[in-house]
DNA sequence: GACATGCACGACAACCTGTCGTACATTTAC
DNA sequence: GTAAATGTACGACAGGTTGTCGTGCATGTC
């Protein structure tokens, strides 16, 4: 079938995390240099043998995808997360933006604010971001 | 493993549209009430008999996601979109921000400003909608 | 009736994900 | 030094999803 090229180049530079990768990379935002050790006993606190497996997997999918860098230095090797996770989430949004509205973020905002889904606090967070970027600030 | 239960119950609410499905919701999205056939035209430009098939499959499994409804009215059934673009685009951008940010949508906005990755004219609109708002229209 | 067109849906391959198990390396304990 | 423990590498697999096709059935036209 015919296919949109951008929304697959984008994809393929930015592949979505599943469910059991997105809870890694969340402990490695949290923390980083963590050992998969200390990863298996968040995630499965009932760990088995079978699941340090699992993790080791998860690991090194994640750094295939690009997601995850590891330190080999040591025997024990010593993972970080090599993307923030604002930087995903960007990514993120600009996938759905390019796949839905030609790459625009407006129609996807103004419709959240039509059903009255985002909060007023969050209204004036997003406001005052605007504002930085409109009069550069002490921010950068 | 352990996971969060409201990120996986809006995503079976708000199934994501896969590269084919979003292709004929796309058609649908442009203008309403399409036969399979016309919009098997526009997908396969080079129909072959199969692909009469393949189309009311995708249709039907859309159907059963909740996304298109049919007219079967005729015996050539008429196809709609039961959710608007921005409605879809909306719901995915919160499941979004719900996975990654605890719901908020600044961090994921943040992120496109410093990056500038969101054009003066795009942010010129955002301001104006966030404004619209604020202040609502009509009065009070 | 015969034929064309459309709908319903089973079946399938390809892919992805989460899982496990096995093989191998390295460190630690005796 | 050998054995046990711990860690890494990775093949394998089941379950789910997706895009595809084909076949059976209904309904319309001539």
């Amino acid at each position: 079938m015919r296919r949109r090229s951008e929304s697959r180049e984008s994809a393929s530079k930015h592949p979505p995390l599943a469910n059991a990768e997105l809870a890694v990379m969340d402990l490695l935002w949290r923390r980083d240099r963590l050992t998969a050790r200390h990863i298996r006993e968040q995630i499965y606190p009932d760990a088995t043998r079978a699941q340090h497996g699992t993790v080791q997997r998860l690991l090194q999918r994640l750094e295939d995808k690009g997601y995850v860098e590891r330190d080999r230095g040591l025997p024990v090797h010593l993972f970080s997360a090599s993307i923030r996770r604002e930087a995903y989430a960007g990514g993120q949004l600009e996938v759905l933006a390019e796949k839905l509205t030609g790459g625009s973020l407006a129609p996807l905002i103004t419709h959240l604010l039509e059903e009255k889904r985002i909060s007023r606090a969050e209204i004036e967070r997003l406001r005052k971001i605007l504002d930085e970027r409109k009069s550069p600030g002490g921010r950068s």
